[in-house]
DNA sequence: ATGATATGAGACGGTACCGTACTATAAATG
DNA sequence: CATTTATAGTACGGTACCGTCTCATATCAT
């Protein structure tokens, strides 16, 4: 196994990402890439034939395992931690900052738009499959709306993300579960 | 007042905000907006000497008033009414076409950060009004929070149209009132 | 009608980026 | 050590866009 190569892909994917998020979608090109990197442009364009395809690996760097989650506490506990994670990782991950630049480039490359489908997809089945066990386990009734209540929650921690100028804190993360999940917990 | 002048700001306005649209922040450039205005490149920079003047003078045309809720039918209907308008300003209109691109490029230009946080907050300003008057009417109970309320119930909408290959349809969105409002508005 | 003004058409230099090609050097392999 | 392979450095032609400029033409105001 050759090391330079090693290296080589190592530095490129990380500068790539940084660019994506530092600059956005738009600014992203090879010789930013090959001069953060420290790598000539020539060893670029010999790992990737174009501009796309480093794009398409870059993009797998961001797909991190979400920890699993803690099977501690009510499940308003258990929901308001897995909601910190989300938007702790819509703040101040490496997905994060390129995020704005993704949604962008999602319109005109099938690729990307998979790819973020696939993100966001990912993060709410791990919520909906905790909200369906409490279900199951009664600690919310049975006509629960697992799915939708996982939407808006998610909703809204995106939507304070992207569109206002300050996103959800963690101190807060309690009354917004509270209010989707609040009135029909009190039932219990 | 010069009827050349008239044509030429709507022309290129109407050609700046399709381009925005069509093509994202990146690729609006103004030999394209001039090409596309039907008007030469001398007139666009004799109008507005740079390209950023351009872009924000275009933005203003987005700023579009929404049309006065009915006020009939219950808490439920017109929160779903209301929510109907939403998801088709962000599916269908010039806005929703041009959006991707402006959360882009908010990350860098202070003026499009602004811009969308005041459409997002104007918004959703009628959504927590509407939501407001129907805890004084006692419609829904007096603890209801209608700021996270508006702010899951505009979230989802938003999630789904950025995140997801599935917009929210007028069909969907009672179920979504539902979930947010439901439980709630069972104790009248 | 006549002078003022807005426009059309396009050339221009400047800059930035693409992707390729070539050579010389450095590092890994066996 | 000898050979293969990866890299640095750089020049290149091509393309796209910027913002400026000039000049001829069309349209307005009075």
């Amino acid at each position: 196994m050759d090391k330079r190569i090693e290296r080589t892909r190592r530095e490129v994917l990380g500068a790539a990402i940084a660019l994506l998020g530092e600059r956005g979608y738009a600014a992203f090109n090879m010789e930013a890439v090959a001069s953060k990197a420290g790598v000539s442009k020539s060893t670029l364009y010999r790992h990737w034939p174009t501009k796309l395809s480093l794009i398409a690996d870059a993009l797998e760097t961001l797909n991190v395992q979400p920890k699993p989650g803690p099977v501690d506490g009510d499940i308003r506990q258990r929901v308001t931690m897995l909601l910190c994670h989300l938007a702790e990782a819509l703040t101040a991950s490496p997905f994060a900052a390129c995020m704005p630049g993704l949604i962008e480039a999602a319109k005109h490359h099938a690729e990307v738009a998979h790819f973020l489908h696939e993100y966001s997809a990912h993060r709410r089945e791990t919520l909906v499959a905790l909200l369906r066990d409490a279900v199951a386990a009664g600690e919310l009734p049975v006509d629960f709306d697992a799915e939708t209540a996982a939407l808006a929650l998610s909703g809204a921690i995106f939507y304070r993300r992207l569109m206002t100028p300050k996103p959800y804190l963690s101190e807060e993360m309690p009354a917004l579960v509270a209010a989707i999940l609040g009135s029909a917990v009190s039932a219990e």
